[in-house]
DNA sequence: ATCCAATTTGTGAAATTTCACAATCGATGG
DNA sequence: CCATCGATTGTGAAATTTCACAAATTGGAT
């Protein structure tokens, strides 16, 4: 068969095509869509390597690959270009010499196509040919989605809004969607700091959607926040979510030098009418981290905020009372009067759980100093400081304090 | 001048009726009101005694005679029935022998009349004596408060529900009737168990008003509540709001056998136009101690709540969350399939302020015990115990539940 | 200048906590 | 029936905390 005009035919399936691709260029070929999940795969393959087998198996690039990829630049190079680009050997991950090419359509990348070397190496006229082929597939890919993405993204935020109620209701129209509902959920909100153009959000939900660590059913935004339902994956169970929080920060900025978006996720619930209070949750995990002191390590999800889940209704309540605790109040009162430091010394004896050692570490003074100061402050607050009580009301009340 | 004629006349004020009366008994008179504020004393005495003399100095009968006189069974007959009664020298509060009479209308006592034995001891015919002249004072003292009473009511019922505004009209509105405004005052509630008639409201303001320990500017009630606006008396400053809720009950257990009263009080403002956020304050504390687990002492005053302070918008929000923190809902799980104890031990542990040695003698095992649960815990529900912030967050979260 | 009270630091003994290791007991599953 | 695991209790040594006491320092107040 010639070259030139092997590809001039229509293709009624991307199965057609990677064959077809797979004989001119004489080597296994994959193709993938933009998310790196296995659209199709030639069949009449003589031998292939590891990294291909566990995609085909995994109906997936396995997330490892992917990292490999990025941090060896080759897929910053099919993002930045158009052109195919050779790749050598990456034994660690187990692949071998192969062509790749980005299918895309003006900016938007749609899918790659892999070429394994196969029984010769490949050279300029198969970069010329692949480029061909990528252009080919545009077709196959390009089903346009959009209307029915516009359907599911409304529909997305009638759940996040709370307008759909009935549970069977949902199940019933996700399952026209899905294959498989989520079992367990939590909606997640990306905040950028910088203005979020439609090449940020495409790289953000790139990002999401090769993290392995979640899947996600829904996705969208609003303003300079990106909201989407996410199950967390197999064979992650309830750790799934506070994974992919905990590597997304990461792979922004290793992939886009990107760090200017906020990760926050609500509680997961097993129920889909539920998504509404988890995508409150993802919301007030956000506006806790912007009211925190500056030193302390931001909340992913809205499970580990322990009391500052109340942090809203106690600043709320807070504002209402003139006056807070009076014991705070007189420590200020007596440390200004007498230039002490009683105050900060509670705060940081507070702050390492009634340490003494510790306390006095930080505040660079002597133990027994530190503890003569806390037997000041009880004296002066009239409480005592080994009562769990009060040491909560006061920890708390500090900490309240201390949110902007 | 004959004794059977001599109160057949006019008094113009209560000084000329006590002088009448310390003229006819020979010896000095003292005319309290109901809650043994001086209103006349008879002048040309020639001697007196010391718990006199500091009552006529102090205007008012000090507590620690009202108290003793309550102990010794006297003023509990003169509440009890209208016959004068007569009183033994009582040493320790220089109190010399005397007679004394009820000044009653019905059953509301009025005030009471004290004559000291002068020259000649006191006989039946001079109780006879002054039973009249107690009737005679009736008169005297019935100068109609009541309509006057009424408005002043209407008045605080304005101050409590935040009616009135301005400072300046509720200082310009007090000024016409008391002398002084209240520097600093704050909003007490009793709140009846039983039912509160009219007769167990008047022992009340009773003790309230002879209580010395606070001023009370208004008093009122509602159902089964009263209500008054309180200011802390010299010589104490802050505490003579504390000391009163203190004493209160034990007062009324004294003198009435009535243990059925919760006192509860909102913070100490210097402004009148707080006087609604004292009053919400001070039901906010009645409230909290209504919900407290019976084990804890219940909590007299606003500003000793601590995080109680927060206790009604924490359950609020708490309400609206299905489920609560995970970490107690996983020790629960657990309990439940290992039949353990873990949710006690931490409970036991976060009470005692990670004290172990006293959790495991209030739980009855071993130190090692109560040691290997909590490292137990720790594993369970992933986090730190000794992180001040997950011990605050797990101790307010099983506080919280705990109430009723 | 001097005194006094509050604050800080030091010392050492007693109490407490922590930790590693081992033995016992009971339930569970093969 | 045995093996195993989790829970409990015990022992003892090392580390840490607590507490009483003393000495030095400081900043005012008289």
């Amino acid at each position: 068969m010639d070259k030139h005009n092997a590809l001039d035919r229509t293709f009624s399936s991307m199965e057609e095509l990677a064959d077809c691709i797979s004989e001119m260029m004489q080597g296994p070929v994959t193709v993938e869509d933009s998310s790196h999940r296995l659209l199709a795969y030639s069949t009449h393959d003589d031998h292939t390597d590891a990294a291909r087998v566990s995609t085909i198996i995994g109906r997936r690039v396995p997330e490892h690959v992917i990292n490999k990829l990025w941090k060896e630049g080759i897929l910053p190079a099919l993002h930045q270009n158009e052109e195919p680009v050779r790749i050598p050997e990456i034994h660690d991950i187990g692949l071998g010499r192969r062509m790749a090419a980005p299918v895309r359509n003006n900016k938007d990348i749609l899918g790659y196509i892999w070429v394994l070397e196969g029984s010769r190496s490949l050279e300029e006229q198969d970069a010329a040919f692949l480029k061909k082929a990528a252009a080919k597939a545009i077709v196959q890919l390009q089903t346009s989605h959009t209307a029915m993405q516009q359907h599911r993204r409304d529909y997305f935020w009638r759940l996040l809004t709370g307008d759909a109620a009935q549970e069977e209701e949902i199940a019933g129209q996700l399952s026209n969607w899905f294959n498989a509902l989520p079992s367990r959920s939590a909606v997640i909100v990306l905040e950028s700091g910088i203005t979020l153009d439609d090449s940020l959000y495409d790289k953000i939900i790139y990002v999401m959607n090769t993290s392995r660590k979640v899947k996600s059913y829904f996705h969208t935004r609003d303003q300079n926040r990106i909201v989407f339902l996410a199950e967390p994956v197999y064979p992650y169970s309830e750790e799934g979510i506070r994974l992919f929080l905990h590597d997304f920060p990461v792979m922004m900025k290793e992939r886009f030098q990107m760090e200017e978006i906020q990760p926050g996720a609500g509680s997961v619930y097993r129920s889909l009418s539920r998504i509404k209070q988890s995508y409150e949750e993802a919301l007030h995990v956000l506006e806790v981290n912007r009211q925190l002191p500056g030193d302390r390590p931001p909340f992913l999800q809205y499970e580990e905020l322990g009391f500052y889940r109340y942090a809203d209704v106690i600043k709320k309540k807070k504002n209402r009372d003139p006056e807070g605790d009076p014991s705070l109040a007189a420590l200020h009162e007596y440390d200004e009067a007498n230039q002490t430091e009683l105050f900060d010394s509670l705060r940081t004896f507070l702050h390492v759980d009634g340490n003494m050692k510790k306390a006095s570490e930080m505040m660079h003074v002597h133990v027994n100093t530190m503890s003569y100061r806390i037997r000041r402050v009880e004296n002066i607050i009239q409480k005592d400081l080994k009562n769990a009580y009060h040491k909560l009301s006061l920890l708390l009340e500090m900490t309240m304090e201390e949110m902007k």
